[in-house]
DNA sequence: AATAGGGACAACCGCCTTCTG
DNA sequence: CCAGAAGGCGGTTGTCCCTAT
């Protein structure tokens, strides 16, 4: 679904969600706007933090006239607006990262996110609950659990570097440049210096294509990103590395594991039809060589 | 063709921390 | 130092889309 499709989507939502007054923390004086973003809304917004900045979220909702909340406007800028937020697919890459990561962390989406550039919190946070937890479910177990775990770390995380180094191999020949130019900015000051309207509101606001139909578009450029993505974060290990450098210096640690040890798991596995970019068929078929 | 159920994801909620006057 | 405001974060919800039946 791309950037201006989730607009209009949002707008066939707008009407059934005006009738929803719930209250929140900070709007027990006033009627604030619930529900999604209009168009216009969103225009408003862009063009205000061009000019002004962002920061003082309740400021800026009134000097610009919105009828939101603070906290309103500032998860629309960060999550959705601002222009280096990425759209698409999760690649192979950031699969792995976010699983390497979250099996150090846990739950801590905000700093997770830190190193994946322009994905937000609130993207990993739902590819977690909708994509990972799918396959806790599917396998019986807690997603916390150690049964789990394992079998993320020494089965499927190892089988993700498989499929990155087969896909890098496989793109080496090809000219990624071009695209990486619209996807990150490596620049902090992530205040765009133009204004928007409706017709460029498109090209500045969408920056991958979820059907991008060059199907190694969006990972090839993920992999530019990586690469290209300054090691200032301070405390990853605390460096930044990205998911090619931790197989290329075995900073991931795949041990060998016995199969056959979770071999009841897998022949469940095996049994589902599972067919994402995470669990696919490809893995079955290796699930179903290792277990033979 | 209709519909039920699950997937996907934007948006909200409420708590906690940090900032500011 | 303190109180209120603002910001940040993780959890949850609501609703449309897609697919299987």
């Amino acid at each position: 679904m791309d950037h201006l499709q989730h607009v209009n989507f949002d707008l066939r939502r707008e009407a059934s969600s005006n009738d929803n007054n719930k209250k929140g923390d900070e709007d027990n004086n006033m009627d604030f706007k619930r529900g999604s973003w209009t168009i216009e809304e969103d225009l408003t917004l862009m063009n205000h933090i061009a000019l002004h900045g962002e920061g003082r979220w309740n400021s800026l909702a009134l000097s610009a006239g919105l009828k939101r909340t603070g906290k309103s406007c500032r998860l629309r800028w960060l999550n959705y607006l601002r222009p280096d937020v990425r759209r698409g697919n999760i690649t192979l890459e950031e699969q792995l990262l976010i699983l390497e990561l979250h099996s150090r962390w846990g739950n801590r989406w905000s700093k997770i996110a830190q190193h994946l550039p322009g994905r937000t919190d609130n993207e990993i946070k739902n590819y977690w609950r909708t994509r990972v937890q799918k396959h806790a479910k599917q396998l019986k177990c807690d997603v916390n659990s150690k049964q789990f775990k394992d079998t993320l770390r020494y089965l499927w995380m190892p089988r993700l570097v498989e499929r990155i180094q087969a896909s890098s191999n496989s793109n080496n020949q090809v000219n990624i440049q071009q695209s990486n130019d619209n996807i990150i900015s490596n620049n902090n000051n992530i205040v765009p210096n133009m204004s928007f309207t409706q017709e460029n509101y498109s090209s500045t606001t969408t920056t991958a294509s979820s059907e991008n139909s060059i199907g190694t578009q969006i990972s090839d450029m993920s992999a530019n990103c990586y690469t290209n993505y300054p090691i200032n974060q301070g405390d990853y290990g605390e460096s930044l590395i990205s998911p090619t450098d931790y197989f290329q210096h075995g900073a991931l640690d795949f041990r060998t594991v016995d199969i056959h040890d979770n071999q009841q798991n897998m022949s469940q596995l095996l049994l589902d039809d599972v067919s994402d970019n995470f669990w696919n068929i490809e893995d079955m078929l290796f699930l179903q060589q290792q277990l033979n």
